[in-house]
RNA sequence: GGUCGAGUAGCUCAGCUGGAUAGAGCAUCUGCCUUCUAAGCAGACGGUCACAGGUUCGAAUCCUGUCUCGAUCACCA
């Protein structure tokens, strides 16, 4: 078995330690990592000293970061253990810091405030941590064993009949990273996506073209080919809208001329033709197809996602029906008087669901059933999936995971619905067909090009050529526009305000970006020889705090996979980078006295890189040498 | 109406598996570039954590109810 049952230290970003029972969905142990020597030390010691002084048992320990204001490391919070230990909690706090004291080496000094125990920990230990994580190459990261189980991520997902934009873009970058993590916490991942290549709205694209494209490519136009099938798309909502009214002006029905408008009519024909084979509609829907696909290939490059697998719904859509029979003879669905079949979730709590229509053709449902089995088929190593979609489709996926278990495949406990928050503008919802659409390339380019200014206006980029100049935009532009995304938590929604442009200072993907320039800047600098470790070390204030927040980046990676939440990455490096900022600009690195010193700090200020690097990748975003 | 999600500073967001005086950024204001990149640093200003009850030594965090916003409840995808 590859999912069991452990006993978890949970460390919080606040060093919360509370010892729980919990079964991890996808869980791999990374014992090592897992487990920060120091905070499972004080819990044992703590216990020992309730025991020793008190004769009392304690079930857990609680432990947080000591906050800035008071003197000490980590913090035993006393109030907990009243329920046990009858008393004072100042004077409680007392005795087990006098117990801790002359029991731990570790523990230097201690001091009360109200029932917190703040703990001074030993120099010593900061500098032995700083030497493990600056030699551990792999830090933060976990392998995956190769004959663990994987999870298929699936994310973007497009209709081919319009371009992407923002929205997609949301979805791009939640999926890509969201793997990443996962990959970085120890599991084997697979991305995919199943490409929306049929159906009515493609056929709606491909008639608009025949009837008033006059042989358009996107060679002749110089269009990109997601973009010039996009724009058919449009022209034929405003065809099927003109003879809407029209019918209507001869005293249609309105909901009549919606159904009977002959454009739509033909677009339904067209259809059926499809599914039928026909040679020429089959033809110019694999040409226009492919332009969108070379249209979609230069936006995923410029967004720097990737996919491991390509799923065509064209394939997909017919998946499913023999999974329903099979269901029948389970007894997991029944079939009504007229035919159709359904599945009773009452006693879930939600409602009876179709699977398959009377006339035994296939709705939404049954595809995605038959899609879920058919990726465990192609990938029998898979232990999971994770859906990248938006919360519009929470009912569907909890109702899809519903009938995969029923349907008893054990890889059915193992699936998780990514959902997020719709991007929605200041005029309210992005509609493809009105045109109310923030464009994904446009965007970017955009971002681009503000990175561009306000680079020039800074004006330190001497002995850059134009085209690393360009890079250097794009890469800025890309950070600023996905660390925005990213950064808020999935589950909300984003109200993006074009005016109102993204940040490029503060809480923003080029602050991150510049800090690392920064560092690397020093490193180019630092012209002696700074590859051993130095020995006895004193360390500032500024240098230990460092060290605690590079300490806990493992812990982040894995909660950042548990909750599937790059915003927790994104946080995470915003501390960091803050508090290498405060520490660069208020103690000299390159200019420090002893040489000890210049040594010891070089070395921080590589390792903070090394972590702000990993976290950015992380997020899908790139960090340049110089800014 | 049922279900799900959100509501924290003027704005954008952290914090939510209960712990100290609720934190950042933007905006506004004050300082700091003859010292490692000022896309920075140091500081000021700014809060009824939607509202009302409850549990607790302790609640932004947990429970109940109410309000506001969004989504969903189709033989649509």
């Amino acid at each position: 078995m590859f999912w069991f049952i452990f006993l978890k230290l949970h460390f919080s970003r606040a060093f919360t330690v509370k010892q729980s029972l919990k079964l991890l969905v996808f869980g791999y142990l990374c014992i090592q990592i897992f487990r920060p020597p120091m905070e499972e030390l004080l819990v044992k010691t703590v216990k020992k000293a309730v025991q020793d002084i008190f004769d009392k048992e304690l079930e857990s320990v609680e432990l947080q970061g000591t906050r800035k204001e008071f003197e000490g490391d980590i913090t035993v919070v006393v109030f907990p253990m009243l329920r046990v230990v009858k008393g004072n909690p100042q004077k409680i706090g007392e005795q087990i810091g006098d117990y801790l004291k002359s029991h731990l080496p570790l523990v230097s000094d201690f001091n009360v405030i109200k029932g917190f125990l703040n703990l001074v920990i030993n120099n010593d230990h900061f500098t032995k941590r700083f030497a493990e994580i600056r030699t551990d190459k792999n830090f933060g990261y976990c392998e995956a064993p190769t004959d663990s189980k994987a999870v298929m991520v699936e994310y973007s997902s497009p209709n081919t009949n319009k371009p992407l934009h923002l929205g997609h873009i949301r979805n791009n970058l939640l999926g890509y990273s969201v793997a990443e993590i996962l990959k970085a916490s120890g599991k084997r991942v697979y991305k995919t996506q199943i490409i929306n290549d049929r159906g009515i709205h493609i056929c709606k694209s491909m008639l608009a073209w025949q009837k008033f494209g006059n042989g358009e490519t996107p060679e002749s136009t110089g269009l990109k080919g997601d973009k010039l099938v996009g724009n058919y798309y449009v022209a034929f909502d405003k065809a099927y809208k003109a003879e809407i009214e029209s019918l209507v002006a001869n005293g249609m029905d309105k909901k009549e001329a919606e159904k009977q408008a002959p454009i739509l009519l033909e677009a339904q024909d067209m259809l059926r033709k499809w599914e039928q084979g026909d040679e020429e509609v089959v033809s110019l829907w694999k040409t226009m197809n492919q332009w969108v696909y070379n249209g979609f290939n230069e936006t995923y490059k410029a967004m720097g996602v990737d996919f491991d697998t390509l799923y065509y719904e064209s394939d997909t859509y017919l998946l499913g029906k023999d999974i329903v029979q099979e269901g029948l003879e389970k007894g997991v669905f029944y079939k009504k008087e007229d035919g159709s079949v359904w599945i009773d979730l009452t006693e879930d709590g939600l409602d009876e669901k179709i699977v398959l229509r009377a006339d035994g053709t296939a709705v939404y449902m049954t595809q995605d059933i038959g899609t879920a089995i058919q990726r465990v088929k192609d990938h029998p190593d898979i232990g999971g999936m994770v859906y990248t979609v938006g919360n519009e489709q929470d009912y569907h996926f909890k109702v899809l995971f519903l009938i995969l278990k029923k349907l008893g495949y054990s890889w059915a406990e193992h699936l998780y619905h990514l959902s997020y928050g719709m991007v929605d503008l200041p005029t309210g919802k992005m509609k493809s067909r009105e045109g109310t659409v923030v464009d994904a390339d446009d965007l970017i380019e955009e971002m681009a090009a503000t990175a561009g200014e306000i680079a020039s206006e800074l004006g330190k980029l001497d002995g850059f050529t134009d085209e690393e100049k360009q890079e250097l935009y794009r890469t800025i532009g890309l950070g600023a526009l996905k660390y925005y995304i990213l950064k808020v938590d999935p589950k909300k929604r984003i109200l993006f305000d074009p005016k109102e442009s993204i940040d490029f200072q503060g809480n923003t993907g080029p602050f991150i970006q510049y800090t690392y320039a920064r560092i690397q800047s020093i490193l180019r600098k630092a012209d002696f020889d700074h590859s051993e470790q130095v020995g006895e070390y004193t360390l500032e204030i500024r240098e230990k705090e460092l060290i605690k927040i590079l300490g806990q980046f493992p812990e982040v990676v894995q909660q950042a996979a548990e909750n599937y939440s790059p915003a927790l990455i994104a946080n995470y490096c915003y501390d960091l980078v803050k508090e290498f900022n405060s520490f660069y600009q208020n103690v000299s690195i390159l200019g420090a006295e002893e040489s000890e010193q210049r040594v010891f700090r070089v070395q921080l200020a590589e390792q903070v890189g090394q972590v702000i690097a990993k976290s950015m990748k992380l997020l899908g975003v790139n960090v340049p040498e110089r800014m």
